[in-house]
DNA sequence: GGCATGTGTATTTTT
DNA sequence: TACACATGCC
């Protein structure tokens, strides 16, 4: 029996990983090994006879799921670790659904409308209901989705959401109801679930009582990764999901808690024990990441903080490198500053997807991109803009998702109105003509799970009586319904749709067909319809590797691919590159060298979010998780001086200030410096004052 | 009445 | 840059 793994692990991890049955909580600081941790545990289970599908392993995205999967796979030398159910709540809810979705009346060919889907059914119903033309200020569609969303993520009252998070939309409250409803009622007759209806349903499922006794017991182990940054409605599952069989181990760290936009909150750790009866606590202290330099630098962050965190961490690592505070004169000096460095890390033979730079919010690199590009610096982008938002993308995934569940009227409109002559009231015409019904009553019938036939339904209709169309848009009609039909036709595809498993390769097949139709609408509509085909080429690429349309769909909605120059072309294996990310997305990363830019007030902390101490203590673990990415080298970049063309007020430009956050103590623990070797001169560091006037006129850059 | 087209404006973070 | 809204065209 080859425990060997055991050995690398110290005493605290090892207590964890060999934990016996029962609930348990361990507070992991950032870079002591939690990843491996629950590697471990997840490869011990298994040697202890536990099968590997009867645990389920819960983490924050799909690769952190399959990183770990893959170390389990090392440590025990076998692929039994693959029946193992990992992946994000919203993916393993997704899963379960369509096994046991019809004990809760859904039926099984149900898809998922992502962010941007039920924005626009939002606002489809707001308008519907005569909202947009209110004369009151009334709130828009991502606001609408932002006010429900948190409604069910918090599992709190509408009322308190407005008053707490959402004070402006207040006097709105009845028609916010109105439009809930609807919104509620339409989901349900399109068979379709938004992210929050995956949860709702997992939920409702997991505190049925005889199906959720199954549903729970099917799991003897569940494991839940950054359980700091998991919901009301998340602990509500796992509570559901641990009526009858109490193994449950959460692992977390307070100090990285930047999810509470998502209604994450930190009382699911504190509360721990309290939803889980007998539960034991364990904290992991030693951090093996990164210097004590760099540690010394990011606990002092944190002592700042309005609440006090209990550990601290500590390197046993060689001395190294005290971090640089970088004072650049502008932000085209910041952008050469950090090429600068980058380069030379490179050149002293750290490779580039050894360094990352990041930022607050995802428009923050986009001088920064320019450079690189100007420099011929190759870099991946995580965060911000997906490749699956784009409009031409989204079309694409309309059409099959349509072939998938036809009662999808979402997707209809969105493909109808890409007609000439075509716009909202003739698309909804055309759908009611084939059965697609666009207000609240039910179409089909979605109770029992009972899958629908493809030609039952709309589909049917498209074939046998097709929808009168304006003239304009005839031909284009045609070929899209041709195509439609054509992909469904059982002699041209291999046998078709049958549940939802179509023969090998036949979704890559399906997109290339449906290419054909959609290309002359595509050269109508876009411009620089070159640089889009071949992200339409991209994605058939990527179809290739499934068999199931039904797969290929939610995992391109639930885990669509998270870097945008992922998919610029062929990718090539030993091919070097940086890597920007915001924050957010680099979580539970590292990287030797890290380079944190617009460490300013107003960026980080962001103005948005400087209403209220949570949210400024927010904005300070969000530096934390920064500093603490960095293995060795560890950089701030912070622009004296912002130019704005946007708001034409005085002469373009105005002063930042030193983020708040790098506090005179925590900059003593760093070397502080000016931006480039190059243009100092440039850097008038007499104008640097605490001047209130200062820190109004850089905030008014975003105000008003 | 309904659609295409132009103009202005506001832009955190993500499943 | 993308979206919401207003205007003018069929």
């Amino acid at each position: 029996m080859s425990t060997r793994y055991l050995d690398d692990l110290n005493a605290d991890q090892r207590r964890a990983v060999e934990f016996g049955d029962g609930p348990l909580l361990v507070i992991a600081g950032a870079g002591t090994g939690k990843t491996r941790t629950l590697a471990c545990r997840v490869a011990h289970l298994i040697e202890q006879g536990i099968g590997a599908e009867r645990i389920l392993l819960l983490t924050f995205t799909r690769r952190a799921a399959s990183v770990m999967v893959r170390q389990a796979e090392r440590m025990l030398g076998s692929d039994d670790v693959r029946t193992v159910w990992g992946g994000t709540f919203h993916a393993v809810a997704n899963r379960l659904l369509h096994v046991y979705g019809h004990a809760i009346g859904l039926a099984p060919d149900f898809t998922i409308l992502d962010q941007g889907d039920a924005g626009d059914l939002l606002n489809l119903i707001r308008h519907d209901l005569g909202f947009a033309k209110a004369k009151t200020r009334f709130p828009k569609k991502q606001t609408l989705l932002d006010i429900y969303s948190h409604t069910v993520n918090a599992q709190s009252s509408l009322d308190a959401v407005l008053k707490r998070y959402f004070p402006w939309c207040a006097h709105a409250k009845d028609g916010i109801v109105e439009i809930f409803e609807a919104y509620v009622d339409r989901k349900s007759a399109q068979n379709v679930l938004d992210f929050d209806d995956l949860l709702l349903f997992w939920k409702a499922l997991s505190e049925l009582p005889e199906v959720g006794d199954v549903v729970g017991r099917r799991f003897e182990h569940v494991l839940v990764d950054e359980y700091q940054d998991t919901n009301s409605i998340q602990s509500g599952i796992l509570r559901g999901m641990r009526r009858n069989v109490s193994n449950i181990m959460a692992v977390g760290d307070d100090a990285q808690s930047i999810y509470s936009f998502r209604a994450a909150t930190v009382r699911n750790m504190l509360d721990f024990p309290d939803h889980f009866s007998g539960a034991e606590t364990m904290t992991l202290e030693q951090n093996y990441r990164s210097t004590q330099q760099v540690l010394d630098a990011s606990n002092t962050l944190m002592e700042q903080a309005g609440e006090r965190y209990t550990k601290n961490l500590f390197s046993h690592r060689p001395a190294g490198h005290r971090p640089v505070l970088l004072t650049c004169a502008d932000e085209p000096q910041q952008c050469n500053a950090v090429c600068d460095r980058i380069l030379e890390h490179r050149e002293r033979g750290v490779m580039l997807m050894d360094q990352a730079v990041l930022f607050r919010a995802g428009h923050h690199s986009a001088e920064l991109e320019v450079e690189l590009n100007r420099r011929k610096i190759p870099f991946h982008k995580y965060g911000g803009l997906k490749f699956i938002e784009a409009a031409h993308v989204k079309d694409m995934l309309a059409f099959l998702r349509i072939l998938e569940n036809p009662f999808d009227a979402v997707s209809w409109l969105r493909l109808l109105q890409l007609l000439t002559g075509v716009g909202p009231q003739i698309a909804s015409r055309m759908m009611r003509d084939i059965g697609v019904r666009t207000d609240s009553r039910s179409a089909g019938d979605c109770g029992g799970g009972r899958r629908q036939e493809p030609f039952s339904t709309p589909l049917a209709k498209l074939r046998d009586a097709p929808p009168v169309v304006p003239s304009a848009a005839r031909d284009e009609f045609e070929g899209i319904r041709l195509a439609l039909l054509d992909c469904l036709d059982p002699s041209r595809n291999h046998g078709g749709n049958v549940d939802g498993i179509s023969a090998s390769g036949t979704v890559a097949v399906e997109i290339e067909r449906l290419r054909l139709c959609y290309a002359p609408i595509f050269e109508r509509i876009y411009d620089k319809s070159e640089m889009r085909l071949r992200d339409l080429e991209q994605l058939e690429l990527i179809a290739a590797g499934y068999q199931s349309r039904g797969r290929f769909i939610a995992d391109m909605t639930l885990d669509p691919p998270s870097s945008t120059s992922d998919l610029a072309g062929p990718p090539v294996l030993d091919e070097d590159y940086l890597v920007l990310s915001t924050i957010h997305s680099a979580k539970g990363c590292e990287w030797d060298v890290v380079h944190i830019i617009h460490v300013a007030d107003g960026m980080l902390p962001s103005d948005m979010s400087t209403g209220d101490e949570e949210g400024i203590d927010e904005e300070r673990r969000l530096l934390y998780v920064a500093m603490t990415r960095a293995k060795n080298h560890l950089y701030l970049y912070f622009p004296l001086r912002y130019y704005h063309t946007k708001h034409r007020r005085g002469d373009g430009h105005s002063y930042a200030q030193l983020s708040r956050f790098v506090s005179p103590k925590v900059r003593s623990y760093m070397n502080l410096g000016g931006g480039t070797k190059v243009g100092d001169d440039d850097v008038d560091t007499s104008i640097r004052v605490d001047s209130k006037s200062v820190r109004d006129q850089v905030r008014n850059l975003w105000r008003s």
